[in-house]
DNA sequence: GCGCATTACTTGGCCGGCCAACATAATGGA
DNA sequence: TCCATTATGTTGGCCGGCCAAGTAATGCGC
């Protein structure tokens, strides 16, 4: 063995194209880009205690202050049960706090602790990191293009 | 209510973009297009009883047939826990077999039944509609850049 | 032949996600 | 006022994934 911390590979063995006679080029690109792109997310938050997934619930809280729960539910277009355990775990983990809404004895309010608000550096750093492996080696005119495109994407998927 | 399969969209409310100055842009993009995909799998594989990932075993198996397990893992890039639980459930759906391995008592094969057969055609329909879904309006061009450029990410990204 | 590394697979534990079912609180109309 | 409807969260169950640790069989070097 190396180091104290293997340096892990997305994908040890690429997966290898599916020759399938048909469809399906694009969706299984899409697959493997983003599964990759979670492993390589992952790799790199959990130097910071995180779960890949977390940091984005931590940036909302972040950007837009305490926030109602089901404010964070529309916000990142998740189901209610999720936000729910994902923030009883970030509490746990000491990062964020969960209290009752004022004026709302439904609601929860759910904000940053101190120790919270001390990762938002490092997790915008990694995720600067992030964005650098993955448009490594693509020039200007290529970046906008693929933001373009996946835009498209979106918009196909997400229309219902 | 409506139906008996409600239409059930991949992001009731699109997920709104972090206007966070700096990084991620396309490291959110790949996230939203990747999990709105999958969740309209999901919504497509879920009428034929398979869940999202399950197809991409099934058509290994299709494809090259009966494998070892050790061959499937490879072959997908997944971790060996994934498919062994992965397998065990399409077993208990009744549309894999495990066996011993002859001349390896270690290994197991596996292969299809013929009810897992008997799926291949409608999962072929279901990727197909998946990818004019998510390729819907995009010119002949569009869809070549967006896999040359997919191609590039991953490349990226599995690089270690 | 013997022993040790490697390979193949399994199990337990954890997380992000989903759905379904539920309890509770707020709201709006008759 | 009271009740039905809606909004807010929670829990249980399930799946795809991961890692870590463990078992069993194979194979290789000596």
């Amino acid at each position: 063995m190396s180091g104290p911390t293997p340096p892990i590979c997305p994908d040890p063995a690429a997966a290898l194209p599916l020759c399938s006679g048909g469809g399906g080029q694009v969706s299984h690109a899409i697959a493997r880009v983003a599964r990759a792109h979670r492993i390589t997310a992952g790799n790199l938050l959990r130097k910071l205690g995180l779960y890949a997934g977390q940091e984005l619930l931590m940036m909302r809280l972040w950007e837009a202050g305490p926030q109602r729960q089901a404010e964070l539910i529309k916000l990142m277009g998740l189901d209610p049960s999720t936000v729910t355990r994902m923030v009883q775990r970030l509490e746990q983990a000491g990062l964020v706090t969960r209290s009752p809404c004022p004026g709302d004895r439904r609601a929860v309010l759910v904000e940053t602790t101190a120790a919270g608000e001390a990762l938002r550096k490092e997790v915008e750093q990694v995720w600067q990191e992030l964005e650098e492996r993955t448009l490594a080696g693509l020039p200007e005119d290529d970046r906008k293009e693929l933001t373009r495109l996946l835009s498209h994407l979106e918009g196909n998927l997400t229309g219902c």
